[in-house]
DNA sequence: TTCGTTTCCTAGTATGTCAATATGAAATAT
DNA sequence: ATATTTCATATTGACATACTAGGAAACGAA
């Protein structure tokens, strides 16, 4: 019942591209040192984002990554549920799930319904600019 | 981030538990067949919520399992945390953490928390009392 | 045109967790 | 004594996690 570093690391790095946007695209080489993830891992992790259309890439020197959007039009959960998938705590919530004979005296189905929807309510309450405004409260001695 | 089977299990056990409770203790067999789980791995299931005390066994013919408690006195949560461990969503958050340099700087970790604490909002709202009652409501057919 | 930089793509790998099964011992009611 | 039931430990196969590795493709600058 873990959030994966995937997810994690997904979160960091959306947070951290928003932070350092600028005049050059972020590259991915700076993420990884403020962030302390290996460039690689990272690759594998953002390439994710890129076919879901939430960043863009610019290839060569100077290149870089970029948000598609503001940040604000992206919620916490938006972000886990690319890398993590659908997020659901058991498999009977997932869209794809094969309808199970106990369905209809599952009691405990009810269960995991509302659990699903409470930690929906808080991944998706906030987005990308409620961590931009926090971690610029905090200071500027997350950039390094 | 999923509930696994041993954390459903668990539940469902503790449940046919307490729906089955008479004059004999219930006997992991009967549980097995009535869920669809096998007795063996029931077996080690049972043996964590016996050492916590949650359940007393009785050896031999006759004998079985019964709920040390009246069902409304276990959560959900309180069952499902025996088997699975602290179901919390990041490790950043375990009791036996190590500090986390970045602790002071992560932004993230308040969603983490916030996470958390409507997780257990829902997992320690309901007893296993809710659930008895949902499951009579629904009918005795759950029984074999 | 060449060179270095940066993203892109696929594969591999070590470790661990999950979801059981298997084997047999210990206790105990009849 | 015997059958029943719990108790304890080991083993297994499949899968997921958390990476690393190697190289190709794009592209800006010299």
């Amino acid at each position: 019942m873990k959030i994966s570093t995937k997810g994690r690391y997904a979160l960091r790095l959306m947070l951290d591209i928003a932070l350092n946007d600028a005049a050059d695209p972020v590259r991915l080489k700076d993420t990884a040192d403020r962030q302390s993830i290996s460039v690689k891992y990272l690759e594998q992790i953002i390439s994710q984002l890129v076919r879901a259309g939430y960043v863009k890439s610019i290839r060569g020197p100077q290149g870089g990554y970029r948000l598609m959007k503001q940040p604000s039009e992206y919620t916490v959960g938006m972000i886990l549920r690319q890398v993590e998938g659908n997020m659901v705590p058991v498999s009977c919530l997932e869209d794809e799930a094969i309808d199970c004979e106990r369905q209809g005296q599952c009691v405990t189905l009810r269960i995991w319904k509302e659990l699903d929807t409470a930690m929906r309510s808080v991944l998706d309450k906030y987005t990308l600019a409620d961590l931009v405004e926090w971690q610029q409260e905090i200071g500027d001695n997350y950039i390094i």
